[in-house]
RNA sequence: GGGCGAAUGGCGGAACUGGUAGACGCGUUGGACUCAAAAUCCAAUAGUAGAAAUACUGUGAGAGUUCGAUUCUCUCUUUGCCCA
């Protein structure tokens, strides 16, 4: 017998595959569709194995629904725009179209090495002009559609690298790479009115049946739709003010209001321009971020007015205006009344500047003196000391009822309101699509014609300058239209908008007029099962739904709204952590085991101190790398361990025990098929086993179904079992007639799993050149005989095995006649007795 | 602080609509093969008691519903994620 050489025969099928077009999908209107995708990957040098678990979930599906006789679609493509390309290449002096493409070369290689069902026919690129050309056009039909705007707005300010800054990229108040103190800068940007479609995307939540729940939940909070009331205030004061619009949730607490505060922005400040005081107190808020998370945690500060707001509800009381930091433009409308007892900013706020801080809402099991002292309680409870509001519950009635008065006394009315913001898409960067607007000499905003897309990148150029590389490019800003000479844009578009329609684009990857064909959606779209991590629970997964629903706008023109039909998010690879004497991170293959303790491999008298497992990271050394486990190993033990030890939703634990024996099994099932083979060639095939049979269907049943609940380490179960039974029954058994029969669906039940093992035994039985996905006998799954649990007085006793749909009165007689139940039932009386068929007798005892 | 989820042997994890808890794998132990080791194969493996048959305990803790709860309800603890 001949050892399984991976390597050869991995190869060989790879081969096959590519050379017959095997996974490539065509239009065929007769056939039913399958449209599998996983998220496509950043080309950042080679693929991790997140992407191996990612890509090796999505093939699984992938290859059981063309078994199944689906007209599968398995695209793959890059998510090639993004500042990792823009940094190596200052730092490496390339281009970063050269370092891109040569990444994608290399994980394109990779890939392939993983044994994938891809369809390559259909790769897109969004750095490539075929692809980003489109998305201009996009960007000038939103804008044609009133669903792209220009406003200014703040944004995380690098002062170092005269650059923006994304929130993520600021850590503990500095940028990420030159550590500058991040300031907070208004910036004109282009945004997309994402908002406008809050409503929408709240609602088509719903129809999102084959979601994660919590996926749903997070994008519910992050669109953040909430009731609340819009309250005119009076104002008194110097100023040619009369009134102030804010907006609220808690018109309840109205009794408890001390003190009324403005952002910054607020129009309110033009009558502060020239005040030297208030420009200094401007500055001080803009360094605070932008990010919700910095408000909260940030200091309160506040300058106060020489106005006064008016109470509605209790015009005797007035109390001041304040600018404070924590007010944002962008919510409600720049103004929010302050009551410090139920809100902990306003608490803060309060204390700071000695404001009074009134009680109106107790907690149920308070009495009526309770008091609000070291923090603000924003629980539910009773309302007091609020007049004639005094007693309502808190806070559904009370919100209601407050609302009712103010609208009778139109004092406020009911709004509802969205935490959404428009999606702000200008990048102040080099290597992005760039945005089809030029500026005439009065800086006015014009579209580039579209006749003249798409606006291309300049090459060649100098990165390593400060600021937005594109702004310096002198002779490619400039450009003729109509006749006139502007100026182009030369901020580019952020990357999570490539990312929000290449899905539409892997329908149509060729069409050159636009960026997909009506028809070639209407028959692939929504996707059926897309596939990816969660981390894009929110921004990617709502844009792309607001993408969908942004190009039907005023069209009309799409059957469906929602782009992804079912979502799966896979959870992440962890590795334990290592690190040496000085607390310096240590990779996995600078570490081993010797006698139970871990030392390191270059010096093995020195310790390793083991850290917990965590998710594979650069930063801390503890990623393996796959192109050299593939190396090692073959694809399909990859692929087999990379499913079987955690469910694929939760994250799993990489161990090399854990490859190797991976590794092993698929050593151990060629010996079977090998074995197996034998078999079939040199002895007679007269008795048929009916055990087999029966095993064979059952097993079929339970991979089927665990496929379709994506129980994949469920189906590695299946397998090691299947393989148990057949090195068994193979050793007690001959001359099996349904032998091959059975072992053939075994094959192609195990083959989206490791397909180069299975596809190499198949082949061996030349006889069938397609396979299809077995189906199972139903008869083969009801045993003839079942075991049924006895229990006496609710304890198990016995299990004893008896015909099936055997009736109460004769299992009650069969259980007086067993031995070892008789000494537990005695002489005593029975006194009840729960009989479930083919399941259980439960016998309740007189005692 | 709010929302959502999780907790099962030494470890990763199974368990259909409440009905045999611990499938399958890793690890560990013993054995076979070998001069020896690795590899491979065989066997055992939740805990306690027992030579064994067997008995009792056992799914984070406590209560409840039920003939019966890993599964349903409530409270608590720990933990993860998201939001603040």
């Amino acid at each position: 017998m001949e050892r399984y050489n991976f390597k050869s025969i991995e190869e060989k099928w790879q081969n096959k595959w590519e050379a017959n077009k095997e996974f490539s999908s065509q239009f065929d209107k007769s056939k039913k569709k399958f449209y599998c995708l996983e998220m496509f990957p950043y080309p950042s040098g080679k693929i991790h194995m997140g992407h191996v678990r990612n890509y090796t979930i999505g093939d699984v599906l992938s290859r059981y629904k063309y078994l199944n006789g689906f007209n599968v679609l398995h695209p793959m493509g890059w998510d090639a725009f993004g500042m990792p390309a823009e940094n190596a290449a200052r730092e490496n002096k390339l281009d970063p179209k050269d370092w891109t493409n040569k990444n994608i070369e290399t994980m394109k290689n990779q890939l392939k090495k993983l044994g994938l069902s891809l369809d390559w026919d259909r790769e897109i690129s969004t750095c490539s002009e075929e692809y980003y050309k489109h998305q201009q056009i996009f960007f000038l039909e939103l804008l044609e559609k009133e669903l792209v705007y220009r406003k200014e707005n703040y944004v995380n300010w690098d002062p170092v690298d005269e650059t923006v800054l994304a929130n993520e990229q600021v850590i503990d108040g500095r940028g990420w790479r030159s550590g500058a103190l991040v300031e907070r800068k208004k910036l004109n940007q282009w945004f997309f009115n994402i908002s406008k479609f809050s409503q929408d995307l709240l609602n088509g939540l719903d129809e999102l049946e084959n979601w994660p729940d919590k996926v749903k939940v997070m994008q519910k909070n992050w669109i953040g739709k909430s009731f609340g009331c819009e309250i005119e205030f009076q104002i008194k004061g110097k100023l040619p003010i009369k009134s102030i619009k804010c907006f609220t949730t808690r018109p309840d607490t109205l009794f408890g209001f001390s003190f009324l505060a403005l952002s910054v922005d607020h129009e309110i400040s033009q009558f502060y321009k020239n005040n030297k005081d208030f420009k200094n107190f401007k500055d001080e808020c803009s360094k605070t971020g932008t990010t919700e998370e910095a408000i909260a945690v940030g200091e309160k500060i506040g300058f106060k007015t020489e106005l006064e707001a008016i109470n509605p509800i209790n015009p005797e009381e007035k109390v001041p205006v304040y600018f404070a930091n924590f007010v944002l433009m962008d919510y409600g409308f720049g103004a929010v009344f302050g009551c410090p007892a139920h809100d902990q900013r306003d608490y803060d706020f309060a204390k700071k500047y000695n404001l009074k801080i009134k009680t109106v809402v107790k907690p149920l099991n308070q009495k009526d003196d309770y008091v609000v002292e070291s923090e603000a309680y924003t629980g539910s409870g009773i309302l007091i000391n609020s007049s004639f509001l005094n007693g309502l519950e808190v806070p559904e009635t009370s919100v209601l009822e407050t609302i009712r008065y103010l609208e009778q006394n139109k004092l406020g009315k009911k709004t509802t309101n969205y935490r959404l913001k428009d999606w702000g898409v200008s990048r102040q960067r080099y290597w992005g699509c760039p945005i089809p607007i030029a500026y005439d000499k009065n800086g006015k905003a014009h579209p580039i014609p579209k006749s003249m897309l798409p606006v291309k990148l300049p090459e060649n150029i100098d990165l390593n300058t400060k600021g937005n590389p594109l702004s310096k490019q002198t002779s490619w800003r400039e450009v003729i239209i109509n006749g006139e000479k502007m100026y182009r844009e030369t901020d580019t578009l952020d990357t999570f908008v490539c990312s929000s329609w290449y899905y539409l684009r892997f329908c149509s990857p060729k069409q050159e007029k636009y960026g997909f064909k009506k028809e070639d959606i209407d028959y692939w779209m929504p996707v059926d099962q897309y596939i990816g991590g969660v981390e894009h629970a929110i921004l990617h997964l709502l844009y792309s739904r607001f993408f969908m629903r942004a190009l039907d706008y005023k069209n009309d023109n799409f059957n469906i709204k929602e782009p992804f039909k079912s979502l799966f998010t896979q959870g992440m690879v962890c590795h334990e952590t290592y690190k040496d004497e000085n607390d310096n991170w240590l990779s996995p293959d600078e570490v081993e085991k010797i006698n139970k303790i871990f030392v390191q491999k270059s010096n093995p008298q020195k310790k390793v101190k083991v850290g917990a497992s965590e998710s594979m990271s650069k930063s801390k050394k503890n990623v393996v790398d796959p192109e050299f486990i593939i190396r090692n190993y073959g694809a399909d033990a990859v692929r087999l361990f990379i499913l079987s030890d955690s469910p694929p939703e939760k994250d799993v634990q990489w161990s090399e025990q854990g490859m190797v024996s991976s590794y092993k099994f698929i050593q151990k099932l060629w010996s079977l098929h090998c074995f197996i083979l034998d078999k079939l060639e040199n002895e007679s095939q007269e008795n048929t086993d009916e055990e087999l049979n029966r095993f064979t269907n059952q097993m079929i049943f339970k991979i089927t179904n665990n496929l379709d609940k994506f129980s994949y380490n469920v189906i590695i179960a299946n397998i090691y079992e299947t393989y148990n039974f057949l090195f068994d029954l193979i050793r007690k058994k001959k001359n099996l007639k349904n032998l091959k029969e059975n072992y053939l669906k075994i094959l192609v039940c195990i083959s989206p799993i490791i397909p180069h093992f299975s596809s190499e035994c198949l082949s061996k039985f030349a006889d069938k050149g397609v396979f299809e996905w077995p189906t199972y006998n139903k008869k083969y799954l009801n045993e003839e005989n079942v075991k049924i649990v006895i229990q006496i007085d609710g304890k198990k006793r016995s299990l004893l095995e008896v015909k099936k749909e055997m009736n109460e009165g004769d299992l009650l007689k069969t259980v007086k006649l067993d031995k070892s139940l008789q000494k537990y039932i005695g002489n005593k009386e029975i006194k009840k007795i729960i009989f479930i068929k083919n399941k259980l007798m439960n016998i309740l005892l007189n005692e």
